[in-house]
Formats: C-alpha cells, sequence, structure tokens
DNA sequence: GTCAATATGACATGCATAATGTCATTATGA
DNA sequence: TCATAATGACATTATGCATGTCATATTGAC
C-alpha cells in the first residue's frame, strides 16, 4: 500500500540519518583518540601524510577540500607536537613538504590500525552485499542532491 | 577476492559519506530557503511545530536534542520575525508555549512541500528496496557506533 | 630576462552551531 | 511549607570552518 510514499518517507529519513552517522563516527574517532596527544584534527593531517604520502599544505588542503589557511593550522599545530616536519621542496621553495615522522607514523597506524578493528565490530551482522546497496544509494542520493543544491546557485 | 576487506571498504566509505550527504542535503535546505525570511534554525523551529503541534522551548529542545538556551534564542529570533507567537501554557505559567502563526503555518508547509518533491526527484533512479535496505544498514552502523563511542566514555 | 600573474605562509576577522555556566524567578511535589 | 526542579535570560567559550589581506616568493608567457 502506497509504497511510492513509504519509499519516500525512507529516502527522507536516510538523509537525515546522515547526521546522527556521522556524529556517532566522529565521537567513535574521538574516543580513539584519548591517550594519544593528538586531536581529531591533527589525526586529519596524519591520515592524509599516511594514505597519500608527503605532501604540501595546498595539497592536503584539496584532498580534504577545506580552505588551505585551515589546513596551514592544523599542520602547524600537529608540528609543534612533533608528529610531522618540514622538509625541502624541489618544487617550490617557499611551500615545504610536510611528512611524517617516526612518532608520527607510528601513532597514526595504531588508530587507523584499531579503527579498522571497529569497522570489523560494526560491519559483523551485515552482510557484503547490503553494505554495497547502501554505499550505492548513499552516493547517488548524494550526487543528486548536490546537483539540485548547486542550480539554485 | 577478498570479499571481507571489500565489505570492511564499503563499510568505511559509507560512514564517511556521512559528511558529504548532510552537507549536500543542508545545501538543498538552504537553497529552498532563499526568498523567505527564513533562516535554517527557524526553519528547524517551525518544522518541529508543524510535525508535533505546539510546544514549550524544553520540548522542542529535547526533540532537537540541542540544548535549551540554543533553542530559545532560536524561538526569539523565529518569533520576533513572525512565524511564531506564545501562548499561555496552562501546566507551567512561565513556559509559554510557542505555535505557530497563520504566516508560519503557510511558509513552513510550503518548504516541506517544495522539499518533499525534491526528495521523489531524487529518488527517481532508485528502487524502494535498495532505499530501505540503505536505511537498515546506517540506522544499524549508527546504534553500533554509538554503542561503541559510549563504551570508552 | 622581464614582468605580470599566481601561489604560499602568516595573520586577522567573522560566522554558524552549538556547549556550558550562572542567575533570578517560578513552579512543582513530597 | 519548603526543598527541588524547571524555565527564561544572559554571558562566555569552543569548534570548525570561510573570508580577506599582505608581503614575498615563484612561475610562466613572452
Amino acid at each position: 500500500m502506497h509504497n511510492v510514499i513509504m519509499k519516500i518517507e525512507h529516502l527522507h529519513q536516510l538523509i537525515w540519518m546522515s547526521r546522527p552517522l556521522m556524529q556517532a563516527a566522529e565521537a567513535c574517532v574521538e574516543a580513539g583518540l584519548v591517550g594519544t596527544d593528538l586531536t581529531v584534527r591533527m589525526r586529519a593531517v596524519l591520515e592524509m601524510l599516511d594514505k597519500y604520502g608527503e605532501q604540501t599544505v595546498p595539497e592536503i588542503a584539496a584532498r580534504l577540500e577545506i580552505k588551505r589557511q585551515y589546513v596551514q593550522i592544523m599542520c602547524n599545530e600537529t608540528r609543534e607536537s612533533g608528529f610531522i616536519e618540514q622538509r625541502a621542496n624541489p618544487r617550490h621553495k617557499r611551500s615545504p613538504i610536510m611528512a611524517l615522522t617516526d612518532l608520527g607514523r607510528t601513532v597514526i597506524e595504531d588508530i587507523i590500525s584499531s579503527e579498522l578493528t571497529l569497522m570489523e565490530e560494526v560491519g559483523g551482522d551485515l552482510s557484503s552485499e547490503d553494505i554495497a546497496t547502501a554505499l550505492r544509494v548513499v552516493h547517488a542520493v548524494t550526487d543528486s542532491l548536490k546537483q539540485h543544491a548547486g542550480e539554485r546557485e
């Protein structure tokens, strides 16, 4: 009965579950940082360096899709805490390359590894197929919403 | 091949799609508000009153799961703009009931209706079953993450 | 090689979305 | 009645960015 209405209603709920989902995910990340000297934003910097290799501040900003000025602050903090260091950039003398220190690498890899363990626990009950479906739907919905929001600009 | 790894990888992506999804959804809401005199937070107040009927500030705060002090500010603004009005509360003389004005009701119902139309467009390509699956998965993941984050407190 | 355009770091400011703390004034309920 | 809780009002702080500006360094077109 009224299958179309159910569909729209579920879609609506799915979209607005994004906030609690994000908050829950961020809370888990934060919880995993307790005891380390990392903040969430330092963790983000380390993750980019670990995942994509050493980079400049503007490169990190592009990948995180936030402004370089803010990433600069994040990197300065991370560097003050000894998790990253600057290296000369042969391609641009004013823009040093940020690289993980040994400490930084150890810390971020520990954290990512324990986050992976968490993923396994969270995924425990769910089928591979259902997760794939969910991902596909969420992608499609996000793209569609982006398009609609963009049009009105 | 390595199905388990794919599953975890998809789950990871699904979880972190929550941020772009939320941002896209919020951008759509904002875009829909252009031209009205509503702000996003006034819209939130109106939606609660339209959906659950007239309520006090603390009740709205409980439903939005944010602090009553902030909801107070939101409601004061919304009232100054003429979208809601106060009514005497027989159950608590210091805590008036917030109610939609005719203007407020018209405005919020127009907005919700056009947002519903957007939902229909966004859902167009997707099957009812897949949306239901996605919603179920996202619910399960959120609950699981909440539990894990809570444990560490 | 010159020179305009661009990139970068550094710094300042602003803004939205809250959380937190406090106070005075009611209400409420045991 | 009286301790306790609820409420509105106000002040302060935090987080996570965006935006603007500047000086300087760098790049690329010519």
